[in-house]
DNA sequence: CCGGATGTTCACCT
DNA sequence: GAGGTGAACATCCG
């Protein structure tokens, strides 16, 4: 379920545990600790109190005095805080959290905890992420960035979208909708471009992002009912084409995104 | 039963 | 270097 607007909302629901200081940390899978291992998150963060949390992209961080958690959620990651899911939209029809599938803990002085429950253990945890290797944030990128991303290279543009090194925060849905919402094909090289399409694409982003943040998400576009075989554009009515662009199953309006 | 899925990384091609 | 593909992770859903 997670793209940036999730990751908002984690972010927003995790706030209460600033000021929470520590206790202990529960790390049973490995695989899940990114170039790190358990006793060393453990020595490092046991006692320290998060002072913030912050969000880079599809990133949460923790942040204490010394240290910088780094929180991802891949596609299946769910935070529970103090036993309570942080979530808005269903992504299964139930919303189930096995204990088996908690692959990360923090349990605070006093009670409470900040739970990963992650059934696909696509997400992870590492400490101090390297920050340098994620691009502007989708939601306060400027044009100026916006346009030079687009002049670099000549991939896909979706591909482009998606690459969390280029400019951080957008998934496959948010991609799909934001193309379909600027009228432009996912398939189109970002650096052939005309500059009056590149204008509308950054012009769409913002506007979408806050629109379906106050829907609830990144499965609240106009796009996302259609995503089928049956699918139709909710603009004018043609069927969409479907293809891997990126490496992503897409799904785009073949008659105004052009 | 099978294929695909809101993500990321890496190996392996061309 | 640049770009593309497929596999891996594990579970659920159509």
């Amino acid at each position: 379920m997670p793209e940036l607007l999730e990751i908002e909302m984690y972010r927003r629901g995790a706030a209460n545990l600033v000021g929470r200081r520590i206790a202990e940390i529960e790390a049973p899978d490995d695989w899940y600790l990114k170039h790190v291992s358990a006793p060393e998150v453990e020595a490092v963060l046991t006692g320290s109190t998060i002072e913030a949390i912050d969000r880079i992209g599809k990133l949460m961080v923790l942040r204490t005095d010394t240290e910088r958690l780094g929180l991802r959620y891949g596609m299946t990651g769910r935070l529970v805080v103090d036993g309570a899911p942080v979530i808005d939209v269903l992504e299964y029809s139930a919303l189930r959290l096995d204990p088996s599938w908690n692959r990360f803990a923090l349990r605070f002085t006093g009670g409470g905890s900040a739970v990963m429950n992650d059934p696909r253990r696509l997400g992870g945890v590492e400490l101090n992420p390297d920050l340098t290797k994620l691009g502007p944030d989708a939601w306060s990128i400027s044009y100026e960035a916006f346009r030079a991303l687009t002049e670099r290279t000549g991939v896909a543009l979706k591909a482009l979208l998606l690459n969390q090194k280029r400019i951080a925060g957008l998934g496959n849905l948010l991609v799909d909708e934001l193309l379909w919402r600027a009228g432009i094909a996912p398939t189109r090289s970002a650096n052939e471009l005309r500059s009056d399409e590149v204008v509308g694409v950054h012009e769409a982003l913002v506007p979408m992002l806050n629109e379906l943040f106050g829907r609830g998400g990144s499965n609240t576009g106009d796009l996302f009912p259609e995503r089928s075989a049956e699918g139709v554009c909710p603009r004018d009515g043609h069927s969409l084409r479907h293809g891997t662009v990126g490496g992503r199953s897409t799904w785009w309006c073949p008659h105004h995104q052009q």
